[in-house]
Parts: structure tokens; sequence; C-alpha cells
DNA sequence: CTGAAAGCGCTTACAG
DNA sequence: CTGAAAGCGCTTACAG
């Protein structure tokens, strides 16, 4: 059940009356070819349905002409389920990496991966793509050292002024502050954090600081009190609003600090007898398309996955080619639904 | 900023005093390696951090170690978006790619495309996942001549009697006859079908049978004046149900061919006037994460994407050994939310 | 514009 | 158990 031996590039050379080496110049596409010869080689390529080799070909380049997507999720190392605030980029990345000729290689990592080792040491990638929510400060270290090794790579997270590497993320202090304007101009006063809002998790940080800012221009103020600590999945949400609402102090908000947290805080709330959005505004971070299926539909903080997506890609290829690159922030936008109580 | 060269097997040989040979036999596990030996060489490996060259090895091996994923859709080729049924598949591709040592690529391709020649006949992997809906009889002999070619793969897809290669699918018909003794059971009797129901589509065939079936064994019969095309995705669910809304006919249930299908027809249905479940119940089939946020939660027929991902890899890699698989059908199980009215 | 030749870094018969 | 050697299928200086 073999396939009949593959064509190689010498079996083209004999049949198109040439040499191996102007058949592999043909392929490349170089400009040294007589366009008669060129002609010539096509046909029996086509014919043949001959394919270069990769392996023999990234072999001989030192190139492997294939970018790696690595997932590392602290949480459920065992899971096979994937946080759909990244699945929603895999689109646009599959495609931006199709756009540069480059195959797109994916795996879960965990922390104590050797993803360089794994990857780029041997060859199989050209580039690192890294995917995933953890404590910052565990790996920072980690990205430091890819930095030292010459690893070509780029992680979607906060953009951090000494952080090692490149970065694209979005402004998520201005997100945070779109969440909090819209809680304001709705009259809420007693605002709810859910998600942790240190330096190990800079993004969650960052949009409660925002919030904190908006607040603030309107004369109040963040709750320390009001803040509970969430990893971002539905059941740390569901958790953490129980927490604070046992910690029976007064809000009639709730920011989360992401979509996930927020739908799961919802359905505590909800348990709870608590409405939203009449009882208290409830407004997520991501826009994930079960934002807008939740009850209430979900009002949030839109991140554009398939512009990050692309902005990654090409900003990886960048790297790859040795040019300079920079880390970006992406703009944010506040989608109206009905958990806020606007309209 | 290139990193210093890398070490190949030749420079642990020197280091641990051995042949080049040696330090290969080491790496790939051959027992043909005295103990002492071993140890040495692994213990130079260890301190350079050395891995083998990927293509190095590949190319004379001539076996890639790796799988690649193909996403085929027909309806929008640019879209960057990936139908959330076969997302939720990927988590356990993934993982069971990691389990038995292979990489995982992943593209889309278009039905256009020469799937075998781009991934195959250029060695980037050793067999391929076929994953998509669209028409069957417009690729089956694309699958044909990939038999033809001696190409490794495995679809996800109706398990079909004459079709070329194998496929792991679920018990279509079960689950069909399931959806439609649901409604049944609830009094339902004029039950309308969303969804492709012919030979170019022959998992929604078969769903569409098996409600029929359940229907007949009630005495009831399912009017094929109720049956509206639609492939799977909310928009074509959304126009469905308008369709069949405007051709004024009466009916008191939906079994849509897909939850995307179902959730563009509950809107469809609600901005009618029409209430979901009182007077019309609505059942989908492939319980996406999606579905039990739909309002009201969405009954639906239950696939299991976890299992079929580890089924798709592991049967994938016994073709890949040269031995002898089979399709699978796996079965379905009905998952009561609100949307038909139950409880 | 084209060919002969070297070599990318491994694995695996072949000898011993 | 170990080493010397061939060769996987390309790309790319080097000559001409």
């Amino acid at each position: 059940m073999r396939k009949k031996s593959k064509a190689t590039s010498l079996d083209i050379a004999h049949l198109a009356g040439v040499s191996q080496a102007t058949v592999s110049r043909v392929l490349s596409g170089s400009t040294l070819v007589n366009a008669e010869t060129r002609k010539r080689v096509e046909a029996v390529v086509r014919e043949l349905n001959y394919k270069v080799d990769r392996h023999a070909s990234s072999l001989r380049r030192q190139r492997s002409g294939t970018l790696a997507m690595l997932l590392f999720e602290d949480p459920t190392p065992d899971e096979s389920h994937i946080n759909p605030f990244f699945l929603s980029m895999l689109g646009s990345i599959t495609r931006a990496c199709a756009r540069h000729g480059q195959d797109l290689l994916i795996s879960f990592q965990q922390l104590s991966d050797d993803w360089a080792g794994d990857y780029e040491d041997s060859m199989k990638a050209d580039g690192l793509i890294l995917l995933g929510y953890g404590d910052y400060l565990a790996y920072q270290g980690k990205l430091q050292k890819l930095v030292e090794q010459g690893t070509r790579f780029v992680r979607w997270g906060a953009v951090l002024p000494d952080q090692p590497g490149l970065s694209i993320g979005c402004e998520n202090i201005g997100g945070g502050r779109q969440a909090g304007a819209h809680l304001v101009a709705l009259g809420r006063k007693r605002v709810a954090f859910l998600g942790d809002a240190s330096t190990h998790y800079p993004e969650f940080l960052d949009r409660f600081l925002g919030c904190e800012q908006a607040l603030r221009d309107a004369g109040l103020t963040m709750d320390r009190a009001l803040q509970v600590d969430a990893e971002s999945s539905e059941d740390a949400g569901h958790a953490a609003a129980r927490e604070l609402i046992a910690r029976a102090l007064p809000f009639d908000a709730v920011f989360a600090a992401s979509d996930l947290i927020a739908l799961g805080a919802m359905r505590a709330l909800t348990e709870s007898g608590l409405r939203v959005p009449e009882d208290v505004s409830v407004i997520g971070f991501d826009d994930i398309p079960m934002a807008r299926f939740a009850h209430p539909p979900l009002t949030t903080i839109f991140q554009d996955t398939k512009q990050a997506g692309e902005l990654l890609v090409d900003t990886l290829m960048t790297l790859v080619r040795g040019e300079a690159a920079e880390s970006i922030r992406l703009p944010t936008a506040l989608v109206v639904r009905k958990s806020c109580g606007a309209e």
C-alpha cells in the first residue's frame, strides 16, 4: 500500500533534459533560467505532479518555512479545552501564515517545557507565537532566556516597558476606562472587579487600573474590598462572584476581567436572586462568540482578534527575516448589549 | 542576532569521545549501546541542550513525524472564522498528536487545492486529517484519488457504505431518532427540518432520516414541505427559518441539522413573534459551546468531539504504521435544555 | 544561462 | 557493542 516512490528533482531533470541544478532553480523561482528551459521543466513538473521535498530543502537552506503556535495555560494542563479567546485568533493566524507561505504547527505547552529547544533548536520552526494567560512573573525569566538565545518569538499579552521580546496586545488601560466610563454613565457607583489585579497578571491589572481612572474622573473610587481574584474561566468567575456576594458589601456593577469570568459571574448573580442588569450591571472583556448569546447579552470590551492574529504573524515574520520590529497595542471598543442596562 | 551555530551530533560525538553514529543510536533509543556509553553521551547532550535536527532526521528516515489537519469549508473561503464544531475537536486532536509524538500542522484548504501534493508528496506530513462540511459528492472523487495515490488520511463525516477511505463520524441516524423521539414525546406533530437533506450532505440527510423514523414509529410523518436547505451557519439558519415561516404552513417544532442553524433559526422565530418553546420547539445537533448560552438554552444532540479527535488521530496513526483500520461511528446523546419545552 | 560538485545533519546497513 | 561509510533530496557557490 506504499505509493509508487516519489519523483525527485533528478527524475525531472532527466525527463526535461537538463541538470538537476536547473530544476532546482526553476522551482525556487531563480531568474537565472532561460525562459524556454523553464517552460520545459515546468511542463514535466506538472505532469509528474512533482513537489519539492520539504526536509531536503529545509536541511539545505537551514530554514524550516514553518511557524509554531504554542498555547500554554496554567490551570488545566490535561484539559483538551482551549480558551475561546485564543481560539478566535486561530483562524486569522492560520490564514496569515498561508499568506506568508509558512506552515503552522500548533501545540500545547507547559510552563516547564523547553519551547525553544523543542521547536527552534530542532529546526521545526523558524519562529514562535506564544499564546496563553498565566502568571506573567512566572514565565518572564523564560522569555528572557529566549531573547538571550536569539529565539524569534512574539507573544500576545500586555505590552510592558521592560519586557523581554515583543508583544502584541490591546490597550488594556484604555479598555478598562471604556468599561468604567460606561458604568459611570449608567449611574453605577460601586463597581466590583472580578479577576486578578496584580503584576502577576498585567493585562487584568491594567483593565482594573483603567476602570479606576474612569471612576476617579467621575469623583468615584474602586473599592479594593470589591475585587476578587479569578483566572479566566467560567468556573472561576462563578466562584469569584459567590465570594463577592458572600462579602456582603454593597455593589451595583461588576467589571469582569474577561468574558468567561463575566459569564460565570452572571450565573452566580442570578442564582443568588440578583437581577442583571436591574440590580447589577455586568460588563466583560474580549467579546468572545458566546458573549452575545448570554442572557442577557453581555456588554463587553471588544478586542480585535482577527487583526491581532495577523499582526502576530506579520511581526514574527519581520523578526524571522532579521529585521527590527516593535510591540503593538491595539485599540479596544465598547460593545453595548443588555447586561449593563443601557438602551 | 543569529544565535551561535547549533551543536550537531558530530559535536556531541567529539565531546563524548564516541562516533557520530553512536550518538545517533543513543538519541533514537537504540538498544545497541553500552549503558556506560549511553550515560556519557546523554550527559553531553543535556549539557549542550542538543536537539536532533528534524529535517535531517526526516530526510534520512523518509518520515516526517507530522500530521496535517486540513480544514475546508465551501461557504466563506476568505473568512478567518472556523466552524465552532471543528474548533472543539482541535484541543483533543492536538493532545492526541502529542501523545503519539507527532507534530500537528494546521491549514485551511479549498476544494481545488492539491491536498496530497501539498502535504504528503512534499513530505510535510505522514497523514492527513480532513475536517469540513461541504458538498460530499463534490469531493468524493477527490477522496477516491487520495486512496489511489496511497495517501493516508481520515476524515470526520458520515460513515458511508462505499466511501473512499476511512471516516470517523457519529450515529447520525440514531441522533436524528433521538431528536424526533424527544419532539414526539413532547406532543409535537408537525416537525420542520432546517438543513440540506440530500446525498450531497449525507450527515444532514441521515439526521433527517432518523427523525423521520422516530415520527413514523409514532404514526406521524415528516412533511417535505417543511424542509428548508441550509448550510451549517447561523445566517443560513436565520434565512432558512424565515423561508419556512414564509411558506405559511403550520409547524410546531424545528429540528435544525446543526446548532449554528438552530441558533439562527431561534432568532428568526423570535423576530417573527413566535415563542420558543411555547409555540415551537427547537432542537439542534452538535452541542457546541454556544448552545447552553442560547436563550432559551438549546436542547440538542451531543456529539463527542473530544473522543472524535482522539479517534481521528489514533486511526490515522494506525494507517501511518501500515496497519489496517476501520471507520467508526460514535454514539450521540440527547441533551435536554429549555428550547423544546421539556421539564 | 547551465552543469558538476560539495554539503546540509542525520540514520542505518555493513563490518568487525 | 561500535565505527566508517553511504546516501536521503535538495540548494548554492564555483566555473564556464
